[in-house]
DNA sequence: AGATTTGCTGAGGTTACCTCAACATGAGGG
DNA sequence: CCCTCATGTTGAGGTAACCTCAGCAAATCT
């Protein structure tokens, strides 16, 4: 019980900051692939789906289905793209772009619920020290 | 890259250790969800599927099916509940059993090999401060 | 020009989950 | 003691989010 190793800690901690995750998102009707993929869509502008797939580390083929199913969604729209008449730009639609937005704020809101239960000290002990995994 | 949020940290982190997670799982062949399984019935002994389904917070139905996976692997077996007939107790095989301590060894070296990175002052902030957000 | 590479997507597969309904057994109330 | 209701497991069938492989069109290299 509480003699866990770090591994299982962290696991623990991981799943319930994935079901907060997915509440925080369960209103915005995105799946959180999608709400990944928006992500990405904000942060770098329109896109070939190829360079989608690398920044969600997923394969191409994988990447034209999450970018089907946000168009079907009216999130994205797939324009040809100038430079290559065989690739296709996926750029973000109004409706994209706000849906994005409330991602970003609810996300912002859900750390801070999750992580604001810390002191200030130990918020940036726990960053310098998962910067340091990271790497 | 950008300062991220604590979040986006603890993924990027998460997503380190799941990867070194499948490798070292992956030559005991056994896939993550065999291998929760595997220390469940390790921790617990003969258990019910409903009971384990329990602990991996699955649907019972769906431990049904881990079950049979490692029952056509010979890593477990089912046999009647004495105490109630509509019952089923999935035991752990010798096989089973090899193969749990070897899974548990390997997350055991995996934990070190991840973790070791840290000093061990750190280790015990790191410890400290995730068992605070888990609770 | 011809051969090769690159970019996307159709077809079809996998894993790890799910719900719903069927079936047998167990347990409590009258 | 029987009848109803709850419980334990599983068949059938479904879903999300991935995957590989093959094919086609456009670009690039020799």
């Amino acid at each position: 019980m509480e003699d866990s190793t770090l591994s299982e800690l962290f696991w623990a901690v991981a799943r319930r900051l994935r079901h907060l995750s997915r509440e925080t998102l369960e209103p915005l009707t995105v799946s959180p692939s999608q709400g990944r993929a928006l992500a990405v869509l904000m942060r770098h502008g329109p896109i070939r789906p190829g360079a989608l797939a690398g920044h969600l580390r997923i394969a191409a083929r994988s990447a034209t289905e999450v970018v089907d199913d946000l168009e079907g969604r009216g999130l994205v729209r797939r324009e040809p793209d100038p430079a290559d008449r065989r690739a296709t730009l996926v750029a973000l639609t109004d409706a994209g772009r706000a849906t994005g937005e409330r991602i970003k704020a609810a996300r912002h809101a859900e750390t801070e619920r999750f992580f604001g239960a810390l002191s200030a000290a130990d918020r940036a002990e726990l960053a310098r020290i998962l910067r340091e995994l990271r790497d």
